[in-house]
DNA sequence: CTTGGCATAGTAGCATGCTACTTGTCAACA
DNA sequence: TGTTGACAAGTAGCATGCTACTATGCCAAG
């Protein structure tokens, strides 16, 4: 028998507590936190503590600074640009791909994600749409059948949940999120690739473009923002749709 | 005067070191190392050892075995061919964007880039020859004024080079590959993009379709390999061609 | 010759010690 | 008042100590 290689470390755990933190505004971005203080905090030592900060330097999300501690980092909208551009270029292809290699146990799956979000929709919890919200584009991502595709998507999304779920509220209704996932999956079901496409480049770019504009109107750097960011790959992909 | 807030860490001058020692075959696939016995060979304590490692190991090059070791990973078929999918669905976008975008400043870039890969490859340098080709790459996709895209496709390429410069000899000569490159450069000065997505495509499709044949020849888990992964987002980006 | 148990060596993971460095405070001084 | 400079507090980075665990080799029992 085989004993338990999986069982987590502490630094794992501390990966996963760190990174909600800072997803939930717990860790302020700018603000500057130390190694020492969270230990103590987690009733831990400073080791793996420090492992896990590594860890989410490496992701872009925090910058250690010597002697001094370390800082949460702000997204910006050059970043946030950034994100959205590549989420085109690999998850639009994916659901042309998931259209065309499903089969009726990926269609069902489907449809059960998208009943819990409309349930978490009514229910106005957002934190379970959301969580819903990304494991249907993860569902779509995992038929390519490509696990580097599916690690790098969702290493993208966890810059744009740093901006919070504030974010959604404003914007639009949890309901007309759900409603822009109703035909991406349509489209899939019956075996459409190029709708497929088509809905989700939709989708990302409506999402996309309601962020920027709000960071934009929040007064951060909006020096950086291309107006014109969802076109710039667009000679290439346009040809899809 | 900011005091020198970018020196390197021993951790990250390891990072490199280990890396290279990997990629140079120092470090052999599926053998235990020990993060003790590494920190000797170097004069470092076992720490910045371990956080170096850790990062591979986030790379997915090595995985940590509890109270074991740790294991310098092989590079499967599958992976390879993971690698080679992404690649193609983030390099050949950027081939045509960097067409649209070019300006003399780059071009004249690329042509020197050129230039040194033609030279590295009369006086049959092959390190310097990939160096090379790494370069105008990345100048490639840098082009497209994305740094997660850059440095999305970098740590890609990481994985493939674990396969060693062994392989280029055997498949083909270093001026095949240099003659590959020549038409996405002259279509990119072209402003040309489709013909650089095109041309971008074939090279891609090429060295992965070269690389991973040798895979399963020597005899690696064949069994993975989609002998059709070329094709997989082909109904999606064919459009383009 | 095979099997089983036990000692031994070696390891990752975690805790803690140490050092050079940065920053802020506050008193001495111009 | 404004400036300087010694001093104290706090930190990352690195070194080292400690523990529970795994693999392995050896030897005795069968």
């Amino acid at each position: 028998m085989p004993t338990f290689e999986d069982r987590l470390t502490i630094t794992d755990q501390l990966v996963s507590a760190l990174r909600e933190a800072i997803l939930r505004g717990k860790l302020e971005p700018g603000k500057l936190y130390s190694v020492y203080k969270l230990a103590d905090e987690f009733g831990v030592s400073r080791t793996p503590v420090r492992e896990a900060m590594l860890r989410l330097a490496d992701a872009g999300m925090v910058r250690f600074e010597r002697n001094r501690g370390f800082r949460v980092l702000r997204t910006s909208v050059r970043e946030l640009q950034e994100v959205f551009q590549l989420r085109l270029l690999l998850e639009v292809p994916a659901a042309s791909r998931a259209a065309i290699r499903a089969n009726d146990s990926l269609i069902e799956q489907l449809g059960i994600e998208l009943d819990a979000m409309a349930a978490a929709a009514s229910a106005h919890d957002e934190a379970e749409f959301m969580a819903r919200d990304r494991a249907l584009h993860e569902l779509i991502l995992a038929a390519s059948d490509n696990k580097k595709l599916v690690e790098s998507v969702r290493s993208l999304r966890f810059v744009t949940m740093t901006l919070g779920a504030s974010t959604v509220d404003r914007s639009r209704s949890l309901t007309d999120i759900l409603a822009e996932h109703r035909p991406i999956i349509a489209a899939i079901a019956a075996h459409d690739g190029a709708a497929a496409a088509a809905e989700m480049r939709f989708h990302i770019i409506h999402t996309g473009t309601l962020l920027l504009n709000q960071l934009v109107r929040e007064g951060r750097d909006s020096g950086h923002l291309d107006p014109d960011w969802v076109a710039a790959f667009a000679t290439y992909d346009n040809h899809v749709n």
